[in-house]
DNA sequence: TACTTATTGTTGAATAGTGAACAAAAGCTA
DNA sequence: TAGCTTTTGTTCACTATTCAACAATAAGTA
């Protein structure tokens, strides 16, 4: 079965309205647009925005899920292609690549995540990525975790690198992404290291 | 006679093509370009470059005759409102409203003229541009001459006056617009001050 | 509260752009 | 020079977007 091509302007007409929609969230916030404002900023009908999106709140959920979906893309790849076993001993710069990809895709729809996790942003966005965080890539190393070195409670530690994981996107972001993926992919490869690994168990 | 409104689609791709364009002339030089090149660039079908260009020669003239329309437009604009008369004597601040507003056009239009003014653009947009300055701008103060009074042959005096206004646009657009048109139309100014408008007799 | 303005959601006919295909021409290479 | 590859210019049926219009709803104001 092929994949059916995509027609180029339902490509270039979403990219549009995702700009103008980034736009006005940063100029008004969330609440205050109205699908006019978005349709005029986009420099498009507002019959077409009705043919993509369901009202303004579909689009803020449908933009989520593909960034979400992206994430979660590139992680599932790299499992994939990775081919861990439970019997593998994980090292922690066998991650670092992940984390690079990680932070290119972040890098890829920038303004668009500066804005969703900026103060006039969608409120649960970040919720919703810490969620991400822990079902997509935090899950994936429970089986790693060797039971009887756990010094503190799963969802403790899950909650806590979640957060930090957060945090340090959210900086990377408003610092206007002023260090590479690689670099901030070290940083927070290394902060991890003598903090939550160590707890973990898992060798360094 | 209603004026009828453009199809927001055809100045889309249309502006499209344009983008395509000047970076290509950039990249590869206008020679190189193909319309292949195009159109992968701009994300259109070359079917559609075709609805709008016969050809690439075809397309590098109206892109030029735009410019030429729109710098015309300006001047047409600004003698209306200013309702010149020979009687009048014409100051040389008059016409600072109307630099800036040439060269704020041409801001508007940076990466495109910067392109087609460099090593790589159409060797004949110079050429045109100091004939379109010769033209729309400099005939216009035929008039105030005062013919006693002139010091040098006028043909003379134009190609000196529209090649220093075309060396001081090119280096404006080269240095990456570094002064806004407000600051570059009065260097324009005050250079002419004490050059041309002098041995002109114009009154300063 | 009543009135005005702005926005919404939808519709239909028309228009612009699309993808794929084709023959011919141009460019490139051995 | 012959053969191959790329580009050109065009066509056609289909799709996406457009513009304008409309009734209903929401928001704003006096």
């Amino acid at each position: 079965m092929t994949l059916k091509k995509t027609d180029r302007r339902i490509t270039r007409t979403r990219r549009m309205i995702i700009e103008a929609f980034t736009l006005l969230m940063e100029e008004k916030g969330f609440e205050a647009i109205t699908v006019s404002d978005l349709t005029e900023k986009a420099d498009i009908n507002r019959g077409t925005f009705y043919q993509h999106y369901k009202d303004k709140y579909d689009l803020l959920e449908q933009s989520e899920k593909e960034i979400f979906e992206g994430l979660n893309k590139i992680v599932v790849t790299f499992w994939h292609h990775a081919n861990y076993d439970v019997e593998k001993v994980m090292k922690v710069d066998d991650l670092l690549p992940l984390s690079i990809q990680l932070f290119e895709f972040i890098g890829e729809n920038y303004q668009f995540m500066r804005v969703l996790l900026g103060p006039k942003g969608s409120p649960s966005f970040q919720n919703k990525l810490k969620h991400v965080i822990i079902d997509t890539l935090l899950h994936r190393f429970s089986p790693f975790l060797k039971e009887d070195h756990v010094m503190v409670p799963p969802d403790y530690l899950l909650a806590y690198i979640s957060s930090a994981h957060l945090g340090l996107i959210q900086h990377w972001l408003e610092s206007g992404m002023d260090r590479s993926p690689e670099e901030v992919a070290r940083i927070l490869s290394q902060t991890a290291i003598f903090g939550p690994v160590k707890v973990s168990g898992i060798q360094i």
